[in-house]
DNA sequence: CCCGTTCTTGCACGTTTTTGCGTGTTACTT
DNA sequence: AAGTAACACGCAAAAACGTGCAAGAACGGG
């Protein structure tokens, strides 16, 4: 192996599980720790990542915090991820929504398949640049730092020009009476905005979510086509949203 | 073997293994090592490899492609940063372009410093999410992937919607004669339209670029305030651009 | 066809870079 | 406070590199 392609391989890990422990990356690769040590420590000189006790971490708190959040649920997460990504068909146009969820749904689109991807997510543009097939489309407007995607009126308006076979959702809260709710207002009048540009709309939430409310109200039952999830299908809630009429999709 | 066919069977082996070994090379083809590297030194003089040290990289993926180009010149690339990283007042407005050298700036500027930037690339929206005072704002809009940044007449359009005090725009090409030029038409008129928003339009180029010129005209001299560079500012080059009315800020 | 020129190629040699190990130091843990 | 893990530093061996050089092939003009 290349101490080029060794660096690549740091970066590559670093981006896709949010750190680097440098004991098991020597050991996975088979060189001695020393050679992590010190390709740590020049990425770091180039501002390429975070020098910590044991290995490093990203530059950026935000990718951090992706990082720790997947590091919460990272099977539920990647379990609704991957059967959402399913349901992109070759050639569909999909509404991709922010958060970890989403994020994850874009990792896990399959390198051959040829699709849109309307995102109000940098972190998700950018996560999709190195797909070969995707073409990608970003709603523009003020980012939401706590957030990481574009709100406000200037995105609401940029999300009317477009329009789409699917819209994937993550929400924060999925209740049956409190529909689906967020921490944010302006997120949620976005994730309205999202919702009516395409013909089906899908919620991603794992199952932590399932049962919780937030302040802010995106969307009726109504309006939601189904549930991707990797709760109990036979959980008392999951009961009364599919009374409802909500189609749920079981993850695993 | 003929040596052009050499350099084909590498230039293949590059695209479909994703890197080459000098040493396998040598030993697959029953040449000498030595064959190989002057090979590889010429194609990557031609841009069409990355050198590295115990073989070769490709130039192209995006990901890569950000390590490679910050490899190539971090120095003068870093200085030329955060000159123009000092350029931003505070309070003020930035219309940040994207590549290597405007992602610097954006690394660069100070944490206490509060502004707007305006940027169609996501990338750097992404890397500026973490910065605690930086208001940010994302033209929306088609990605084009070789160069990570929305553009296109949406993207343009969205351009008209911003205004903003400075705009520091990269480039590819630096010329006396044919002014700021680029690779693609699209990003030309992009760039056009970014540097048309704002009321002072300063050009980042490291010395590399001072001198050569890419197919489409970005912008004649007048409608540039200002270059930064590394390049020595008594560069030939250089004083036929004083000559021009364009001011110069030499990085170090 | 012959001879001088140019270019390529492999080898030798000295230099630079990388790498793993040993040693002592520092940082975190309990 | 003691013990363990991670770290930095120095060192020496190995690998890779660049350069100069000579042998050989390809080429062109006479």
């Amino acid at each position: 192996m290349l101490a080029a392609e060794r660096r690549e391989h740091l970066l590559d890990l670093l981006a896709r599980t949010g750190k680097i422990v440098a004991k098991d990356v020597a050991a996975d690769l088979g060189i001695s720790e020393d050679s992590v040590r010190r390709d740590l420590r020049d990425l770091a000189a180039e501002g390429l990542c975070q020098r910590v006790y044991g290995g490093a971490l990203p530059v950026s708190p935000a990718v951090v915090d992706y990082g720790a959040r997947q590091a919460v649920g990272p099977d539920g997460k990647r379990k609704v991820a991957s059967v959402a990504a399913a349901m992109v068909r070759p050639g569909s146009s999909v509404i991709l929504d922010g958060g970890t969820t989403a994020l994850a749904v874009a990792r896990a689109l399959p390198k051959e398949l040829a699709c849109t991807v309307i995102t109000h997510s940098p972190t998700i543009a950018t996560a999709l640049i190195d797909h070969p097939r995707a073409e990608i489309f970003v709603l523009g407007g003020r980012v939401f730092k706590h957030s990481a995607v574009t709100c406000g009126a200037a995105a609401v308006e940029a999300a009317q020009n477009v329009s789409a076979d699917l819209c994937l959702l993550g929400v924060t809260g999925v209740h049956p009476e409190a529909g689906l709710t967020t921490a944010d207002a302006d997120e949620a009048a976005m994730k309205r905005a999202l919702s009516a540009r395409a013909a089906d709309t899908y919620v991603l939430a794992s199952s932590e979510k399932i049962g919780t409310a937030s302040p802010y109200r995106v969307l009726p039952w109504e309006d939601v086509t189904g549930l991707i999830t990797d709760a109990d299908p036979r959980d008392m809630v999951i009961d009364q949203l599919r009374a409802l009429g909500v189609e749920i999709l079981a993850a695993q």
